[in-house]
DNA sequence: TACTGAATTAGTACTTGGTACTAACACGTG
DNA sequence: CACGTGTTAGTACCAAGTACTAATTCAGTA
């Protein structure tokens, strides 16, 4: 057996992802298995053949153009003190949650609290150096994520900045994020 | 005659580009002409077919869409070996960069980590837990990200994995992922 | 009115990328 | 050994076409 069901089937979703416009065949000629093994598993993923994923693709583009183009700051900044703190909301929509579970993909969390880390801190380059974080809770579909910063400590070329992201008054998310500050320091 | 030829071609060229996903079936029983008829017309005015114009949509909007839209793994994954290790490659392009000075967003590097991270697991419920992570040196515009991954701790709920990122053989961010997994692990 | 050329329709064979279904085989394990 | 899982093979069928040939209709004119 070349590679278990299950990794075929795994690298077929996440391939598909990239290459949507693959055809059963080419898929089967990839993996080296039969192109009913290949049908088999889309049935078994639930993944749509390759006329009803292209067409999928455009009506989707066709009539709703979204625009999550990209921000300087995930989500919507409310609050910022230069140096001190800063708050941005960020409401959890379809394209942030696995769509098997709802649940929001860490990765949107964290961008969220980085990108307010870095902008809360007043200079001409800010990148992160290091980050402590913690997935507390999972945070689902349509909730609002709710991210404050706070400056901890400044040092010559770093900065600390803490964050907490909450839904309604529980925490969900926190960070520590070690900031590199360029010395043009405005 | 229902309608004179140039009208017909002129009515179907403009209902397409309001319409285009009609078949020839639905503009002959639209126009009242037989399905030749609007293959000719088709012809005539170098109209593709419906697939053809289908496919050609998805395909303009999928390098626009790509980035931003809910991929299951950011960036593209190379090797896989469930439970065990697995790499993926992200190309650093302008939507990945501070506009100023070129430099890739921490998050975006922690989005193709943590996104591998979750994929190397095989579980059903795949989430982060908590995080240790270290941006070795900022990656520029236009630099290949590679990622690799690996387990190195397995408990009855939990996966820690590893990863690496590399620019050609230099590290550029590091990371620890403890990742919690449900226990319908098959 | 008959004729002619353009326009239209009809029909066939073939293509792609599938679905839906049935049957057979391979093999690892209890 | 039988059993189940996974895989392969093969058939009939479908949508929405292409490519081609042939027949028919129609409009205007000799």
């Amino acid at each position: 057996m070349r590679l278990s069901k299950r990794e075929r089937q795994k690298k077929l979703q996440l391939a598909l992802e990239h290459e949507p416009f693959l055809t059963d065949e080419e898929m089967a000629r990839r993996y080296g298995v039969s192109i009913q093994t290949i049908r088999l598993d889309r049935m078994e993923l639930g993944i749509p053949e390759l006329r009803g994923r292209i067409k999928h693709m455009a009506e989707k583009n066709f009539d709703h153009v979204r625009s999550l183009y990209p921000e300087e700051v995930i989500g919507q900044v409310t609050e910022l003190k230069l140096d001190h703190s800063a708050v941005s909301e960020l409401e959890i929509r379809e394209e942030h949650v696995f769509a098997r579970h709802q649940i929001a993909r860490g990765h949107h969390l964290f961008a969220q609290a980085n990108s307010l880390a870095v902008a809360v801190v007043d200079a001409e380059l800010v990148l992160t150096a290091t980050a402590s974080i913690r997935f507390v809770r999972p945070v689902k579909l349509g909730e609002k994520c709710v991210a404050k910063a706070k400056v901890t400590q400044v040092s010559p070329s770093r900065t600390q900045v803490d964050v907490q992201t909450y839904v309604m008054d529980e925490t969900v998310f926190q960070g520590i994020f070690d900031v590199y500050r360029s010395k043009e320091d405005q």
